[in-house]
DNA sequence: CTTGAGAGGTTTTTT
DNA sequence: ACCTCTCAAG
């Protein structure tokens, strides 16, 4: 076995090889965060200080999670399968299946995904009569998740006024009907978890003298919750090993809490925080400038990336006149690149939001260049793949009324509003299932056909099930419930239904793949072996869908969002879009230390860069339809000019020409009399400085202008008021 | 029950 | 611009 310890620089070996003591790593882009991970782990094991099973490792993503094990078992002689190595909600879902009774939750309960639990939402909001206009059902689920993600259940929470009063009560409502139902949410299977342990003091005991090391990946991700678990988890004696960059937390607007790094630091009593600021990915000359932008946040942690690999190329930047050309020049410099040879799977082009992706893709087809869009609608996620797992879990538990209701009248048989209202009354008077409900009814007198009908199909589903290989289950379903032949009939439902043939595929795969898994241990396993393997797959559907590559066949650009970028590198960056309003967003300036976060996001985009790395921007972009004009972002000049490499040098009055390729704003020369300033021209304002006018609005003894003022944002000004002088 | 017009809303989203 | 959802007419 080769040594582990082999090729560690000083502070990853200091990192893997610290005596038995809570740690925070402070690890930097491209550092060996990974590596130095699991090779603790595996020091760990190998020097016999922790069994396999005396440690639990946590992580965000299941492609992480998946990652850590495979490394760990090509470096020890180890069977990884029982080790409690995971995701927050896979390991809560684990713990959850063994100990359902401490959590009073049906041995095989289901979990909602975000649509499932939406459409929850809206039930229970419905059941309580709640006007959706006052209270949008998005910002309800919201405001259900927000609170337990903090670990609040609606009687912890205050209320100040009618409306939180009544947020509160639904979401309680909401609780109850989850329980009702046995079915539980991303969110519950934390909080779930989290409750029973700190209720049932030997269960917690047991874990705490099992789990005597606790670590953690991406730590600066972490939420009130997940953070107040592993605290409960680790308790009084045990130790945490957490991994983390504060500089790369970008999911604060979901609840991600930096500030537990310096909580941790404080809660666990650690000494030291070991920094890795050597950067194996990038040249420096992008190091420096991912350097230069974060030195501009104030609320860090403090650290320094350096590389020993030289300055490398400088960073590109371009100006567009607008998006289209933008897209062109990108189009132009990808096909140089792959005409050098470089593979187009090794450039990425990364942008602030997913709407920025139409102009790309258009280019990049028109060109023939190959691409894949990251992101987007899961497989999972598609709406056949939905309907057909709902009838999945109506054959597991006929009592989830979230799937029947999903597909009661889908595909059609003559169930409409009016008979779903009186199962849901007849539902709610015996307050039973809304199964039960339609099973009464369907027994009982004359009653519209649809209902008895959908009853019998649900049975003759489970009967004829029975005993099947989960991937016939789902060609019986599929084919029975009529949604193959409705897919058929529809003209564009080939791809459906090749995605229903897919799931036919994962299912075979996923049996392949648990043949023979561990029963899950602790408690005995509820229901047979079929019900357990169908549950296990409908939770791997929910927990994890993810997944996204394929077609590793084919060499093609990669496209995604700078959030999605995180943990990736390519040898050739692109990131596009790199303007006030848009990167930063606008959106962020509204919420407290949002222009931070922009930073970071920043931050993380520049470092995925392994050598050569373009930013480029537009002086005008189509945005909901309009053009809208904007200046460089900030960002570009927090980097020290001898980094950057301008590949074209714009007339420093912009938009003083004719805005270019004929896209020439509504309101600009026709009636340009009646408007002071011309759309994109450059103005400037006492108190705001430069600004380029955006758009025009109100009557004309009223004019409004819209300005954006760049670094100041974006506003309104009253023609007659504003002393604007143009430049 | 299906269809289409109109309204509203568009940052990011590991599970 | 474009997508999703709602509601009225067929």
């Amino acid at each position: 076995m080769t040594d582990l310890l082999e090729g560690l620089n000083d502070k990853q070996l200091e990192a893997v090889t610290l005596p038995y003591q809570s740690a925070l790593i402070l690890a930097g882009a491209g550092s060996g965060k990974t590596r130095v991970l699991t090779t603790r782990i595996a020091w760990l094991i190998q020097t016999g200080q922790i069994s396999p099973s005396g440690l639990l490792a946590v992580t965000f993503t299941n492609k992480a999670a998946k990652e850590m094990l495979s490394r760990l078992s090509a470096m020890l002689p180890i069977n990884t399968r029982g080790m409690w190595v995971g995701t927050f909600h896979g390991l809560c879902n684990r713990f959850l299946r063994a100990h359902h009774r401490e959590a009073r939750l049906p041995a095989l309960f289901q979990i909602l995904d975000i649509a499932d639990q939406l459409s929850a939402v809206k039930r229970v909001m419905k059941a309580m009569n709640v006007d959706d206009e006052k209270f949008p059902p998005k910002q309800v689920q919201n405001y259900i998740n927000n609170s337990k993600e903090e670990g609040l259940r609606a009687d912890q929470l205050d209320a100040y006024d009618k409306h939180s009063e009544k947020m509160r009560e639904i979401y309680a409502e909401y609780d109850a009907q989850c329980q009702r139902e046995g079915v539980v949410d991303f969110a519950e299977l934390l909080l779930r978890c989290y409750e029973v342990l700190a209720r049932e003091t030997a269960l917690r005991e047991h874990y705490q003298q099992r789990f005597r090391y606790v670590l953690v990946d991406e730590f600066q991700d972490t939420n009130r919750l997940q953070y107040l678990w592993l605290k409960l988890l680790a308790g009084k004696n045990n130790c945490v090993f957490a991994v983390g960059d504060d500089d790369q937390s970008i999911y604060a607007f979901r609840g991600a809490r930096v500030g537990n790094m310096l909580d941790f630091e404080h809660d666990f009593g650690v000494h030291k925080i070991i920094k890795l600021e050597q950067n194996y990915r990038s040249h420096s000359n992008i190091l420096d400038a991912a350097n230069a932008i974060i030195t501009h946040n104030k609320n860090r942690l403090g650290k320094n990336l350096w590389t020993s690999s030289g300055a490398g190329e400088p960073v590109r930047v371009f100006e567009g006149y607008n998006d289209i050309e933008e897209a062109n020049f990108i189009v132009e410099e990808v096909k140089a690149l792959h005409a050098e040879g470089q593979s187009l799977a090794d450039m990425a082009l990364l942008y602030r939001s997913n709407a920025q992706s139409r102009v790309l893709e258009h280019a990049l087809f028109s060109a023939g260049i190959p691409y894949r869009v990251y992101g987007g609608l899961r497989f999972f996620e598609r709406a056949e793949i939905k309907h057909a797992m709902a009838y999945l879990r109506l054959v597991a538990n006929p009592n989830d009324d979230t799937a029947l209701l999903r597909v009661i009248n889908f595909p059609t048989r003559g169930i409409g509003a009016r008979s779903l209202e009186q199962l849901q009354e007849g539902a709610k008077q015996n307050e039973c299932s809304l199964w039960a409900a339609a099973e009464t009814a369907s027994a009982g007198k004359a009653m519209a056909k649809g209902i008895p009908a959908f009853v019998a199909l649900i049975r003759s589903l489970q009967e004829q099930c029975h005993g099947l290989p989960l991937p016939e289950m789902i060609d019986v379903i599929t084919d029975q419930s009529g949604l193959r032949a409705h897919y058929q009939s529809e003209k564009e439902g080939e791809e459906r239904i090749a995605n229903l043939d897919e799931l036919v595929n994962a299912a075979v795969a996923f049996v392949q793949e648990h043949d023979g898994a561990e029963p899950v241990e602790g408690e005995e396993p509820a229901g047979t072996a079929a019900q357990q393997l169908l549950v296990a797959f409908l939770t791997f559907a929910s927990l994890e869908a993810g997944e996204h590559q394929a077609d590793p066949g084919r060499d093609a650009l990669q496209l995604m969002t700078v959030h999605a970028s995180k943990g990736l590198e390519f040898l050739n960056v692109f990131i596009c879009g790199v303007e006030e309003g848009l990167f930063p967003h606008e959106q962020s300036m509204y919420e407290a230390n949002g222009l931070e976060e922009e930073r970071r996001l920043m931050y993380v985009a520049v470092t995925r860069a392994r050598r050569r790395l373009y930013l480029s921007h537009a002086q005008s972009r189509m945005l909901h339809g309009q053009v809208r004009y904007g200046v460089p972002s900030r960002f570009l000049d927090e980097i020290p000019d001898e980094l950057l490499k301008r590949l074209n040098a714009r007339p420093v009055t912009k938009f003083a020409a004719e805005p270019a390729f004929g896209n020439a704003p509504r309101v600009a020369s026709s009636q340009s009399s009646q408007y002071p300033w011309r759309v994109g021209q450059a103005v400037m304002h006492s108190k705001f400085g430069q600004g380029v006018v955006v758009s025009y609005e109100g009557n004309p003894s009223e004019l409004i202008v819209q300005v954006n003022f760049g670094h100041v944002g974006l506003k309104k000004l009253l023609v007659e008021y504003a002393k604007l002088e143009p430049v």
